[in-house]
DNA sequence: GCTCAACCTTGAAACGATTCACATCTGCTG
DNA sequence: CAGCAGATGTGAATCGTTTCAAGGTTGAGC
């Protein structure tokens, strides 16, 4: 815990204090104007001020400089409590995702962000931490808000909190989860086509026996991408059994690849000359360690990753990645909720294609 | 834009539309059920409800019981902008950052939310992409919806809108920045300081020439470094104009950074023993450079960077960095609002130090 | 001069929760 | 048994806006 005021802050702080003749202890609480006393200086009725506020065009133009002088004069702002109350649309959308705090959901929320300035909305954005309990209190304090809608990035089990929210006649989309009902709009991008095209790529290069490091089989984004990558060998003729070694990551993250690539290399038998990794932070490590131990990238081991990370293209060999559209995908999710809000027309279902950015790590002649 | 509608989920879709016998066009809108409602099914008044909500110890445990029944049984949820409409309070408050997507101000979001959390308190989160208009654009939302508070990271000039957003007796926490004045309470980091402590770093490594790529002087951040790294020099006895080469950076990302090691290294006369790069981005490009010439680090060339971004750590060569506890900032500056709400102490005014991380990158020996 | 439409404006009735002054009931004290 | 306190419950008033039926003016057309 190392904080300080500083110096300079307080002695300018003193300064001031000393300069100043306070009158009262506290400034008057100072009641926000309101339509009422807008309407009273500007000499008109509390409905004309609501009508220069929501349809200028239905006031005459002296009335409505009048009631603008008067609303500039007393700084009048509307209260949205009292707006909502009355008429029931509220320009806010709620948002749940599981760690605000990661650049996968940063994107996303800044995708979501931009489409909803565009219709002046505002956003709600909350972490679940993959704590259904979490995820349900936020749900619920977005429904007292009465949100117009609400995205989420479901964390395990929480899917049927959402659909009861749904039921309640709130629009839902999923984000990055399929949907599993027709009624229910989502979302996700494609695991399984991400894997294949990152596979498809290392066999187009010549490789015929790859090494892939993936994560547990709990989460569906490991299970999905190994479909894709066993799908791709057997469509290219190729026996999973003889031309994939599967290592299990211990975590998944650059200490996790690292020590797993050491693992595979100490593996006897004929070594893979290509492998995939799961993600980005796994396949950093997995390079560190092929440096440290000095094989060649893409030489003697070529290299893709899965998320396409700030720092993929800035490595010492720029790292070939899967780039998932997060900006895209938060965007389109926010642009559903708008345009879809009270049609009638069944929920979309939209699934992203992910894009394979190749670099170094698996072509030597690549960025 | 590739996107496509899976074929499973379209044909899943059929299958439940198949069994489904829609009886009306669409479902009735359901209103939300009211107090009124609940006190009806309760066979209470409507006071009551309101008293099981909120004074629950004010009512007698049979028709508590009979209540809660009846808020299950109606799946009841309370309105919040009638509560807040009447009541004057509201659990929310707005946060303005310059780009939520950039990781710096995301761990700071990820602060303010979990002590917003504590409270059981919701979070408007907004970017303004450093324009003022933006950014007042979101502050008047803000205002309608009556939050308790702003935290804002002011865009250049826009203080005036936030201290007038203080008059108008909305608590205000500039993040990231120093108050201008007393009233305004404010949370920040030391960038004086933290240039300091790299600087005091290096020549404690026994370095006396260093190299400073620096940002434009148009950011205070890159004043207040410069700052530091001249006031530490002083303060050694070192000459600056001597011990010092200082060079701009062409953009201040990692091929800003190449290029200017790049530059350095071109550079007649003495070379410099350690160079302090103003960001972990500038860093990385200025160890790609130094890797590609074959300048050994930290043996010929010491590194320090700035910021710790997520990837320091992970790097060949790891780098040493100064660390902005942006957690905490965001932390303390949601802390600030929800205590000092209504209370009569004058504003806090915070400085942060920042922290040297020190790794491999500056001294041989470290992690 | 009458009619009719177009245009402005009005003011009271919502919206749904909270609050608070007031009723009612119970049991206890002196 | 009057008096009183405490516990419990009531319901009308209130918050600040929007909405909408209805009233008032104006001017053109006949």
């Amino acid at each position: 815990m190392t904080s300080k005021s500083t110096a300079t802050a307080e002695s300018a702080e003193e300064a001031r204090r000393a300069r100043r003749a306070r009158p009262a202890k506290r400034a008057r609480p100072a009641k926000r104007a309101s339509v009422t006393d807008v309407a009273k200086l500007a000499g008109v009725s509390v409905g004309t001020v609501s009508n220069v506020l929501n349809r200028p065009e239905h006031v005459a133009a002296g009335t409505r400089e009048r009631v603008r002088a008067a609303i500039q004069e007393l700084a009048f702002v509307r209260n949205a409590s009292a707006r909502q109350l009355r008429s029931g649309e509220i320009k806010t959308i709620g948002a749940v995702v599981l760690d605000i705090a990661n650049p996968f959901f940063t994107e996303m929320a800044r995708g979501i962000e931009d489409r909803l300035a565009q219709d002046d909305f505002t956003l709600m954005l909350c972490s679940s931490d993959e704590n259904p309990e979490r995820e349900a209190r936020y749900l619920r304090l977005f429904e007292e808000h009465g949100v117009q809608g609400v995205l989420a990035v479901p964390s395990h089990g929480s899917i049927d909190a959402l659909i009861s929210l749904r039921k309640r006649n709130i629009d839902v989309v999923l984000l990055d989860h399929t949907s599993p009902l027709p009624d229910l709009a989502s979302v996700a991008v494609d695991d399984v086509g991400g894997a294949a095209l990152a596979t498809g790529h290392l066999l187009d290069q010549g490789h015929t026996r790859l090494a892939f490091l993936n994560g547990p089989l709990t989460l569906r984004q490991c299970v999905d991408r190994r479909d894709g990558v066993v799908q791709t060998l057997l469509s290219r003729g190729l026996d999973p059994a003889e031309a994939l070694i599967e290592i299990p990551l211990e975590t998944l993250n650059a200490d996790g690849g690292d020590a797993a690539m050491r693992a595979l290399l100490a593996w006897p038998g004929p070594r893979p000359t290509a492998t995939f990794c799961v993600n980005d932070l796994t396949a950093l490590g997995a390079l560190r360690a092929l440096r440290d131990l000095g094989v060649a990238v893409p030489g003697e081991m070529a290299v893709v990753g899965y998320d396409d990370v700030n720092f993929a293209s800035m490595l010492a060999t720029p790292l070939t990645s899967v780039r998932q559209p997060m900006y895209k995908m938060g965007w389109t999710a926010a642009d559903m909720l708008l345009r879809r809000h009270g049609s009638d027309e069944p929920a979309e279902q939209i699934e992203f294609a992910p894009e394979l950015v190749v670099r170094g790590s698996s072509v030597a002649e690549a960025g």
